[in-house]
DNA sequence: GCATATTTGTCCGTATGTATA
DNA sequence: CTATACATACGGACAAATATG
């Protein structure tokens, strides 16, 4: 491996006293970090050894950590040769937005009946994302997208809902981590983040869904087509 | 082994002959299946002991059949207490029907863009329910419900939701293992299946959406009602 | 194509911590 | 409060499959 270690050991802490998780789920919340921010881009390939040496767990807990972020779908577990941070296929993303219409527009359509703490997430998240893009951190401005996303799919008021969403946007990452250009893919969606946030505050759910749709659309093939011209 | 057990031994077939899958998912395979036929009902403790004895596989094996059931929820990890079939709260029944009903009716609108196969899919399932009927098989009946509802979210053509679909399905076995009376509960909607069948077959898109959010609102109120009713 | 080294798949033993009768 | 039962987590062992020279 490498001299400069890409894990860090953020397990060391406090390991035992009124613990109510346990290692093997604070291990892949350690990984899913790491795949998430980009640490272990997608084709990585996670040695139980050398993994489980630098997270200090031994190797059955870390193939317990491994089955969670398999079934997440962030690692693929190619059987006899090992876990790797999954790389997603044009067919992925195209499947990650026909799944992201469908609850997303759902939510919106059901806006009505969310409180007013859902609703004031969807401005959180674009404040968050304006004051980022003023500071040029194009990457915060991803990231705070991705949580406008999330409170979109919030208002759906399901519990089961935001869990799903938290995946499939996990999982969209993934796509995010191969293409390069932060900045065009993120900064053009922060007026329509505002446009549709007031829309919904304002109580207009058909117009905010059918704006929303149209986003998809833009968004979803951009993202393809930039996609499909990769390497590989 | 032993020779009386609410366990079967399907794992002892062939193991390690051209064998893809790992001995832990074909023990969370078989968990699956005998939790969702309510050979294990909600609430039964599953001790690493017996179990792992049962399906002659070791505890850290089971341990990982576990972890991806609880990621499932079909069952709850109580820390340092052990694992149990999930027993489902009226609010998680409440929940999956709105994530369904937004599945669902989203799968409705795009089934315009699904193909003859998947729309077949859909008077297979009625059929075999109305056939089951006939026969009063109370329980196929149910099956076929749920093989039709997967039916009306593979309208989406998408993978991610057909996995989702199956999940929620699964789960809400759960909720009417703890109810009696199958044919009360499913018999009613064979005509309903059959009509929105034909309506999706014509291309009535909107009014089979219509018909099927009716639906949702009728179904959910009986169940969950049924549900409040329950000691505990 | 072959022999070897590496890695995974699976099981076992055990020490420690936790919950419950 | 003690005792018992069980879950947690570790480390070692060996077979099987894969990767490497």
């Amino acid at each position: 491996m490498t001299t400069t270690d890409p894990w860090v050991d953020l397990l060391a802490g406090d390991r035992s006293l009124l613990d109510r998780t346990s290692t093997a789920e604070r291990v892949a919340d350690v990984l899913r970090q790491r795949i998430i921010e980009g640490a272990l881009p997608p084709g990585t390939r996670l040695s139980e050894e050398s993994a489980g040496r630098a997270l200090a767990v031994s190797r059955n807990t870390l193939r317990e950590a491994f089955r969670l972020l398999v079934h997440e779908r962030l690692l693929v577990h190619e059987f006899h040769r090992g876990v790797f941070v999954r790389v997603l296929t044009a067919d992925d993303v195209v499947d990650l937005y026909r799944i992201r219409r469908m609850l997303e527009t759902s939510a919106v359509r059901r806006a009505g009946t969310a409180d007013a703490e859902r609703v004031a997430a969807l401005d959180h998240a674009v404040s968050a994302g304006e004051l980022a893009a003023e500071q040029e951190r194009w990457r915060d401005v991803g990231t705070a997208n991705m949580r406008f996303h999330q409170a979109v799919a919030g208002l759906a008021c399901s519990p089961r809902v935001d869990e799903t969403m938290r995946q499939l946007l996990a999982e969209l990452r993934l796509a995010f981590h191969v293409m390069s250009r932060p900045r065009e893919f993120h900064e053009p969606y922060l007026g329509l983040n505002r446009d549709l946030t007031e829309l919904i505050v304002a109580g207009s759910t058909a117009e905010a869904e059918r704006r929303l749709d149209e986003y998809f659309d833009a968004a979803e093939t951009q993202l393809v087509d930039a996609y499909r011209q990769l390497p590989r």
